[in-house]
DNA sequence: TCTGGGGTCCTCACCCGG
DNA sequence: TCTGCCGGGTGAGGACCC
């Protein structure tokens, strides 16, 4: 890997090391300090500052942070109140989701300008097949390097992008040339590239299997590269073992996906301060499972798995899940369950920062056929849910909400 | 230092039916 | 009829990713 195959800035450069991009026809496309990035579009004022995107109540982590904030030491998934003490200039911007979200589908749709095969990881990264490019457009960087280009002036944010035979490499590299850079990695300098990084820059290794593995000795991709794979199987279990061996010597088939069904469907909440009211636990419940419901029925998707998340004030998490006759989107279907989770988990007293609901097991909504249970109105709480979306589209979000989520006014508490 | 919210995948245990 | 084996389904929990 020599350095000019890193291109930096707004596409200065353009073209070098093209040689050596022969089958490298995975993209991987990462952008820069992505929310914090997008939040400096409408406050240029701050460009060259200290900023952090993060929630700023009492918890919460770090969602993103521009380079100069890096420097202090703050990067994501950081809590708040660390970053603010590493870096008490930064100015901290709370989130704006579907701010990112709309910047986020238009850099998917310019992917797709390039080659219908893109596969988003995330809403800020993405891996392309541009295979079938070359004819039009031209070789894998060359289509890198328009990308780049195309980005920046038509979103004003910056992004890295890593070219190789495979996405594991691909995003490596894509991380190796952060921010604002290019990085082809030849089909024949695969092992020269990956053995000298850290094992923890490994796709799969968190804190766990670091230290597992730095007890084994092993610190860097080569050193993984020369333990025999039945060692790291026993060590690592049998899938983790067998994924690592073949990513340290850059053995990753797998291809870009551009639909990936959804497997399951979420949402959960920290509260500010813990609770012990199973009152107010339940209400929750029942928040969550709305919002579960809705996002069902709004992607098409019933599912027949419901679980509860349980997060105690010492951190540690139970999740206890069941399986429903029928598939659902409904929430109060999902809201009965849950509750009924809830109480056999048997911490109706105890102290909880976090509750979540999830339903599993997802299938098209369209042709799951249903089958009324004995004394079901046919027309119930689904025609309900239903009718409560079509007024949330008309009117906005809490435009309809279940009468016991409703807040008493405080002269009605009073009387 | 004190840890969000959205997910996926894996392992292990247990149950049940063939 | 009993036992053992196996595979599928389910549930709990952990690790990991962005």
């Amino acid at each position: 890997m020599s350095r000019k195959q890193v291109i930096r800035g707004g596409g200065a450069g353009r073209g070098r090391g093209q040689g050596d991009d022969q089958g490298c026809s995975i993209l991987h496309v990462d952008m820069d300090a992505f929310f914090a990035s997008v939040e400096l579009l409408e406050r240029p004022e701050l460009r060259g500052r200290p900023v952090i995107v993060g929630a700023t109540g009492a918890r919460g982590v770090v969602l993103s942070a521009t380079y100069e904030a890096r420097r202090f030491g703050v990067h994501s998934a950081m809590p708040m109140s660390r970053a603010r003490r590493l870096c008490p200039a930064a100015v901290v911007i709370p989130p704006s989701h579907g701010k990112y979200s709309q910047v986020s589908r238009g850099v998917m749709e310019l992917f797709r300008s390039f080659t219908p095969l893109v596969e988003p990881v995330a809403s800020d990264e993405a891996f392309l097949d541009v295979s079938g490019a070359g004819r039009l457009i031209g070789s894998p960087a060359v289509v890198a390097e328009a990308i780049r280009r195309r980005v920046h002036e038509e979103f004003g944010v910056t992004c890295s992008v890593g070219v190789a035979t495979s996405k594991f490499v691909a995003k490596l590299a894509s991380r190796q040339c952060k921010p604002d850079g290019m990085l082809v990695v030849p089909a024949d300098r695969v092992v020269e590239f990956l053995h000298p990084l850290p094992v923890a820059m490994l796709w799969g290794v968190g804190e766990r299997t670091e230290s597992a593995l730095t007890r084994l000795g092993i610190r860097t991709v080569g050193d993984l590269a020369r333990v025999p794979p039945a060692t790291l199987k026993r060590e690592l279990g049998q899938a983790a073992g067998a994924h690592l061996a073949a990513l340290a010597w850059g053995r990753d088939e797998r291809p870009v996906t551009p639909h990936v069904p959804d497997k399951s469907i979420g949402a959960e909440e920290t509260f500010p301060a813990d609770v012990h009211d199973p009152d107010v636990i339940r209400r929750e419940l029942l928040r969550l499972s709305e919002r579960v419901a809705a996002r069902l029925r709004d992607g098409g998707h019933v599912g027949r798995t419901v679980s509860v998340k349980l997060r105690k004030s010492d951190f540690t998490t139970l999740t206890r899940a069941r399986t429903l006759r029928e598939p659902t989107d409904v929430a109060q279907e999902i809201y009965a369950m849950a509750c009924e989770l809830f109480a056999a988990a048997g911490l109706e007293r105890v102290r909880l920062r976090l509750v979540g609901v999830r339903v599993e097991g997802l299938r098209p909504a369209e042709g799951a056929a249903r089958q009324l249970s004995l004394g079901e109105r046919e027309r119930g709480w689904r025609e309900a849910e239903r009718a409560m979306d079509e007024a949330v589209r008309r009117f906005g979000t809490g435009a309809v909400v279940p009468a016991s989520l409703v807040r008493p006014r405080f002269d009605e508490m009073e009387s």
